[in-house]
DNA sequence: TATACAAACTTGTATATACCAATATATGAT
DNA sequence: ATCATATATTGGTATATACAAGTTTGTATA
């Protein structure tokens, strides 16, 4: 029997791109797929060691290698004697949080409601088309919203969508759930990049928070990148003196 | 011979507490070693793993598990066919850089200079005591100083340090060193906490920071620990209006 | 019932072996 | 000198084996 290609389980030898997956490679989809199908959700405990040989059909140092980098990964916490758990997904990526303004503001008790200010399909300039990395005059989604907590202004979320990516973004209802919602749905990010920036308001973004004149604003510029292309280009922008960003990690090595 | 216990190389076979320290370890605190002393420099190719069997007497398997490890923490980066090679510090830890202002300048080509307003040991009040995690009424050193990059002001760093950390703090000469090189060295930090917010300047930061009235600043204030305790906490104040943080990371699976 | 101990289970570490895959280098023919 | 080919080097993957070390569970004893 040839040890190389063998497949794990039930599960694909091969990924989307019929390339050959490695026997570590599987076992870790394997992990991964029972997390995000929800089969597995945070703090279960999951089969050990000896129980996944038997089931995947790989040696055990493949399948504690796997586990091994899954558990560095910050996706499964293991312990020696004890066993091998799925971790809390709030402790990964806890790098600068802002994910979900909805959540965040529900989170803290808060009412989260949403103006819809553009939704429009433009074509692209210069400018644009480089943010965007797409040739210069493509076509691309453009969305202006205002979230409010209980009622008063916290960001104006200035957004950029590659219709390639998200080709029903201007039909959904943006007072119901969120751009990030929509778009996560879409497909999984791979990459995301943060420009963060104090700056002054100007007279348009001052009147749409209801701020004074003079106040410092935050701005956060997000891209992000999802099967190859970028997906989404925003500019966030949040009253300075009643907003902060916050994040906290673990340093590596 | 036993396996378990024999020490790499010419390597301590235990921590700082005396915890012996399991082989892989050993190798990779070799490796760090030889990295953070800088006689592996950026992009240095380092010995090959049948090299590294003969140099530390581990099997290659325990020493092409330890390399794995640091190419997944993104200290190293491998090739097959081609070797290992030291990373290039900016893509580790990518989120959020300024780790090091004077790295940062210097590789932008310009001229780094500090300047020191305050070096002092206080005794902090209830605030400050519950922002160090010390009881209140311990003594904590503060350090004030500007960062200029050509002569310009580019950031005001006001930083309070815990002696148990660094003791000789305010012996250093910052016009040399950077407090943040300083404390690197005490110690390997294990967390960090960020907190970003966009403010006005006071009259005295405007005025070190060289800025005209109104103009907005940008506030990051960063605590860090190890062994621990709270290391040091700062605010790091930066004009606005030239200034940007920039942070780009890969989302876990 | 409570405690002590033993056994079973689980992950952690290390080695030896085998072969695969990508790269770099030496060699030889043209 | 150039190009193609063979060879050596280097990392990648997978397995089998052995033992260490921490946790949980079961059992016997006081």
């Amino acid at each position: 029997m040839n040890k190389r290609t063998r497949a794990v389980g039930f599960g694909n030898a091969t990924d989307a791109d019929g390339i050959a997956l490695s026997l570590g490679q599987q076992v870790r989809n394997y992990v991964l797929q029972k997390i995000d199908s929800g089969e597995w959700p945070e703090g279960t405990r999951i089969p050990s060691e000896a129980q996944l040989v038997e089931q995947l059909g790989a040696s055990r140092m493949t399948i504690h290698i796997a586990l091994r980098d899954l558990s560095a990964a910050g996706v499964l916490m293991r312990k020696q004697g004890a066993g091998t758990f799925v971790a809390p997904r709030s402790s990964q990526s806890t790098f600068l949080e802002l994910r979900n303004i909805h959540a965040e503001i529900e989170a803290r008790g808060n009412r989260h409601t949403t103006d819809v200010h553009v939704m429009e399909a433009i074509n692209c300039d210069l400018s644009l088309a480089t943010e965007m990395n797409v040739v210069p005059g493509s076509t691309v989604f453009h969305s202006l919203l205002v979230h409010r907590e209980n009622g008063r202004p916290l960001q104006i979320e200035d957004r950029y969508v590659n219709p390639l990516f998200a080709p029903d973004y201007l039909e959904q209802d943006f007072t119901r759930i969120t751009p990030n919602e929509h778009l996560m749905a879409m497909g999984p990010l791979k990459e995301v990049e943060h420009v963060i920036q104090a700056v002054t308001a100007d007279e348009q973004s001052r009147a749409l928070l209801e701020m004074q004149p003079g106040e410092p604003l935050l701005l956060l510029r997000r891209r992000t990148w999802s099967r190859g292309l970028i997906a989404t280009s925003a500019r966030l922008l949040h009253p300075g003196t009643r907003f902060s960003l916050a994040g906290r990690m673990t340093v590596p090595h």
